[in-house]
DNA sequence: ATAATGTCTTTTATCGGGAAAAAACATTTT
DNA sequence: AAAATGTTTTTTCCCGATAAAAGACATTAT
């Protein structure tokens, strides 16, 4: 077994999902970028659905014939990618207690733990590694550097100077550029969930990484819009594994970024430079409170 | 041939280095900690010495016999790692003309150039990507970003904020830290090499990295300190690429350097503020002057 | 003539295997 | 008993091979 098909898997179950909006679907080629795959993945999935009677397949027509059912849908998890099982085994390894500071990274562990070959657990590690958390010993294994508080505050002393910029910069674009509009539309969604907070909090923190993105990608460097990668992914995890307080957090922070919109609006750089300084300060003091006491000895 | 012995045979020539010096070798695992190689790797080395007839060994003792010539060396070329390799042979094709932004980048086709397995070539390429040359497109090519003009003024911008922030660090650390002692040694290192600099002006481009290095450490803050790898790897390169007014641009930053030390001595920060600035704009001007006009042109 | 479909080719993603190098364990020497 | 040497095991690095997926070319339909 050289490759798993869940490219072909995942595209299948979300073109099953289109089934039920309309009669008879397009093309092959529009498909395929509706799906964001090949013509050779279409025609895969355009087979399977004429084979399990979803529709009639003939050259250009594409009839669907009935509604899909629980059952015709791939199975949740052979959908996602070797890269993102492999990413999900580390990530909970890694802030699961006993991931201490200095621990040695083994791959074929790894790779036999996960039921992986070595090749993609590499490929992982490498990839990882420009997030700080890990470091590579010639010829030799990885070492975990540890999330510590060390580690959390150097990621904030970074994201702070580059939202700061990116921010000043976000003022500075012309009345014609199309963020505007683009916030605009942040601001509404924002009002949207503030006034649901109680019972939508949770979806807050894929807001939250548009919000930034929006700002950062002003700066229109990529090393700052690529920084952003590792502030996502920490913040990723870290909301899946530290809950508490996670509704009233969510609240404030919905709010600070209300004050921060209508700092940007306002086109004043010392408004917005308070605006942001705000809510960076509480977003490092949530990403700090959530550091486990055993985690803040710093490495050696 | 799965894995090739490169790391034996540059230590091996090493150690061959280290008989000019002494009339017997230490022990197998001190002279493991002076290679940076494991003592298996020691082992094979002193078997080969022993061969050639360049010392006498049994157990603990290990004479010197004759002094190496020339041809008891290996070849240089067969020193490097594969990974060397592929990014001399990677560089070389990004910095050539016709090396265009939006240019396909092929895995198996630089594989078969280079003659090596595409696993490397994925995995320098992953490595690589930190650098914000190329850009990876799932499940399909990668993407030349291209050595613009706009790279350049991107990397700058990270580099005097980081540089800037390190700067101001460095002279708020106590009196008793190692890196005073350190700036001093810099500093004569500085001052032996502007008085040959018309002869040894190509011994530069290393002691500024040196000292580069030293001040972004008194950041500590690891993303700052890797962000130097991008600039230590654009640098390497491009030096390599454009020779031109060598001379008299090292004979000038040396001078920038001599001041920014003399600032960093001063401890004030105002000075070292205007000290750092003025490198750094002509480190930029250098930079940007090398990019050819056909590259000028933003990617799309 | 454009855009779709049908077919064939190339490239990517991933595994297993094997030599190089590291690391662990056992034994000897000082 | 501490540190070296001798021996064995494990891990890393890298290749070749193969299915999945993408891409290119040829053919047909509007």
């Amino acid at each position: 077994m050289s490759k798993s098909n869940n490219v072909y898997k995942d595209a299948f179950n979300r073109c099953l999902r289109l089934l039920d909006e309309t009669k008879s679907l397009p093309s092959e080629p529009e498909l395929g970028t509706l799906l964001g795959v090949s013509r050779t993945t279409v025609r895969s999935i355009l087979s399977r659905m004429e084979e399990t009677g979803l529709i009639a397949w003939n050259k250009r027509n594409k009839t669907v014939l009935r509604s899909p059912r629980a059952e015709d849908f791939f199975p949740e998890e052979e959908t996602d990618s070797l890269a993102e099982i492999i990413e999900r085994s580390f990530m909970r390894r890694l802030l699961a207690e006993g991931a201490e500071a200095g621990m040695q990274i083994n791959e074929l562990e790894l790779a036999r733990e996960i039921g992986v070959g070595t090749t993609s657990v590499r490929e992982f590690l490498i990839r990882f590694s420009r997030f700080g958390l890990i470091e590579k010993r010639r010829n030799s294994h990885w070492v975990l550097k540890g999330f510590t508080r060390a580690f959390a505050l150097e990621l904030t002393e970074i994201r702070e100077m580059f939202e700061l910029r990116s921010a000043s910069a976000f003022v500075a674009l012309p009345e014609d550029s199309g963020v505007w509009v683009d916030l605009d539309s942040l601001e509404i969604e924002h009002r949207e969930l503030a006034s649901e907070i109680a019972t939508r909090f949770n979806e807050f923190s894929e807001l939250d990484e548009r919000f930034h993105r929006l700002i950062h990608r002003a700066s229109h460097n990529r090393f700052i819009v690529d920084f952003y990668d590792v502030i996502a992914m920490i913040f990723h995890y870290h909301y899946q594994w530290n809950k508490a307080e996670e509704r009233q957090r969510n609240a404030v922070a919905v709010q600070e970024h209300l004050a921060y919109i209508a700092a940007l609006k306002s086109r004043d750089p010392a408004k917005v430079d308070v605006a942001c300084r705000k809510h960076l300060k509480s977003a490092r003091q949530t990403l700090l409170s959530s550091i486990p006491e055993g985690r803040q000895v710093q490495p050696a």
